[in-house]
DNA sequence: ATTGAAATGATATGATATATCATAATTTGT
DNA sequence: ACAAATTATGATATATCATATCATTTCAAT
């Protein structure tokens, strides 16, 4: 939930789509900024209370959840499943593909941290995985503790 | 969700209970009960439906998520995040005091197998954490794929 | 312009979870 | 054994999250 460039960020992800021959509209484009400028994941009840902020436009929860799930699949957005809040991928203006995410969630302030899964922990999950006879589908990491900040004010 | 001595489970969850001074009323014992006799995780609501055939006796489900929260607490039940169900540990008759939880979950046949984090996989998440400078809150992994037997009919 | 596909709207409903105040059961101190 | 305090449970309402379904609009291709 660093600062980003939202304009630039945005025109990467409208490359994305292009290259991908999927439809970036105008509504999609609209929750994705609302995502970009949140400081923390929102619920779809949220995101449709900060379009209607944004564009004076009234828009149906049941459409942004269908929006959602658009910007989900082109690894635009990722839900966290911990808390059923939504919120923009933090590596779209990268140029590599997307990877495993990992989330650093903080309980007290909210805010997000999304990085790569590291080469080694990947390494070990496998490991895992393997020793276990399962087959992965798609990780995401979630993990719950305190941010920097928030270490220093306790 | 491999399958377990409940009688034998119970007492042990008995006798952790009483040696940390804490009440397992006949009501939080039956939810337990109906936990390790599931063989899937299961809803609040789904586990109030299965007490009431249990015991039949209705329960509200505010008491069912009340009991959960004690059950949890005690290391006695979890919560899978990713699907808003809970599982009975699979570790309470295990000597051992309970680890970081990690739960390999079937997309398939919904099946959830525990097992505690491997030492490798810990140290590198430990390395992860640090090296962002967060500060990790009890930890649960939860990855999603395909169990074996499931493999094996696709 | 016609037509088929994709996106969005409208409406209803289901599923999950919490807040709050009341009552019952259990423990504790005497 | 009793009263007081604590803990557990019930009852009720409501908040929050998510999906199903059918209608309408928008867009792209011919
Ligand atoms: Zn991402
Ligand atoms: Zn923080
Ligand atoms: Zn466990
Ligand atoms: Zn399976």
């Amino acid at each position: 939930m660093a600062k980003v460039d939202t304009h630039k960020v945005m025109q990467q992800a409208e490359r994305s789509c292009a290259d991908h021959g999927v439809r970036l509209t105008s509504k999609r484009k609209h929750i994705l900024e609302v995502l970009l400028n949140a400081q923390a994941p929102r619920s779809a009840y949220e995101i449709a209370e900060l379009y209607r902020q944004k564009t004076e436009e009234n828009i149906p929860v049941m459409s942004v959840y269908r929006m959602l799930d658009f910007l989900m699949q082109n690894s635009l957005v990722h839900k966290l499943a911990s808390n059923n809040k939504f919120i923009a991928c933090a590596h779209i203006a990268c140029s590599h593909s997307h990877q495993t995410p990992q989330f650093l969630i903080c309980d007290n302030c909210q805010q997000v941290r999304e990085i790569g899964v590291d080469k080694q922990l990947i390494h070990a999950l496998e490991e895992s995985i393997e020793h276990n006879h399962f087959q992965l589908n798609s990780p995401q990491l979630e993990l719950h503790g305190l941010c920097e900040t928030c270490q220093q004010e306790s």
